[in-house]
DNA sequence: ACATAGTCTTAGACTGAGTCTCAATGCAAG
DNA sequence: CTTGCATTGAGACTCAGTCTAAGACTATGT
């Protein structure tokens, strides 16, 4: 459908990085990386128990670890004690989310790119002066969502 | 010393609400108070295994969900496997953290308040949009320490 | 086609942060 | 000093996450 070549460019960037790193694209990595895709929020091992129910719980641990290493996915720390897991930035969009603290869901959200830039900016100052090298930031929102509100 | 009457007070603000929720404020609880005072970054169970090494930690977690309850504390997700605490902000000032990827270390960082209100002002929007019904938040750097880069 | 060597997968044992339980202790007030 | 209740402590327990070792798969060479 619409989405499908996007899709596969994204799966062939995947591949591309597995390989950088000596790792094949198989079939469960697909499974994973298709289920981060059409989940669009971050998703847990529980979800992905869910949704993969013949994937053994070790291999989807591995996989994630191997995606991770690939620079292909993001740990993704709630409060709760459950972590997520979601694409890499640089195949989505740099985006930010909303923390429900009381049922643990997190909804994705995008702040203005100009706004962003300021985020950046302010962070990379402070970082300088505590002579600290920043990668990236997380700007999440904690709170109620509209179902437990 | 200098800094003894501010602590008391402290001291009296952390008392008063335990109370509130039908707790004593006993020597355990206080000694993990003047703890997270003194630390001045957050601190890991770990942490404070090694400094009130007679403190066990069923002890331990449990006077921080106490402590936690009574809003006296937070919990801070690093990107390792501990959980850490720290006051709650309305006992010392908002801040954000600096988070090294690869030793865990957690820096205490302020940004500039005039940016401060455009954040909480950027984030309310968006939490309105969203139907939630936002809390607080959260700004993270993550990066490598001056130690590890 | 087959063999070989290496990678990938899996089931389950294992680890350890965090929770729970319940008996022992401490504390306040009559 | 006793009664009732909150707090504490030691250790058993849970379960998310890791590790391991043996089997399955895949690519390549002959």
């Amino acid at each position: 459908m619409s989405v499908q070549p996007m899709t596969d460019d994204l799966h062939r960037v995947v591949e591309h990085r597995l390989r950088r790193i000596d790792q094949r694209y198989t079939s469960g990595r697909r499974a994973i990386v298709d289920l981060l895709v059409t989940a669009g929020h971050p998703v847990s091992i529980g979800d992905i128990a869910e949704s993969l129910p013949d994937l053994p719980r070790s291999s989807a641990y591995r996989h994630l670890v191997d995606l991770h290493a690939a620079g292909l996915v993001r740990r993704v720390t709630a409060n709760d004690e459950f972590t997520r897991f979601e694409l890499a930035e640089d195949l989505t969009e740099h985006h930010h989310h909303l923390l429900c603290v009381n049922c643990g869901k997190v909804i994705d959200v995008t702040l203005p790119a100009d706004f962003e830039q300021r985020v950046s900016g302010a962070i990379g100052q402070l970082a300088d002066a505590a002579g600290f090298q920043a990668h990236s930031h997380r700007l999440d929102v904690l709170g109620l969502c509209a179902a437990c509100r």
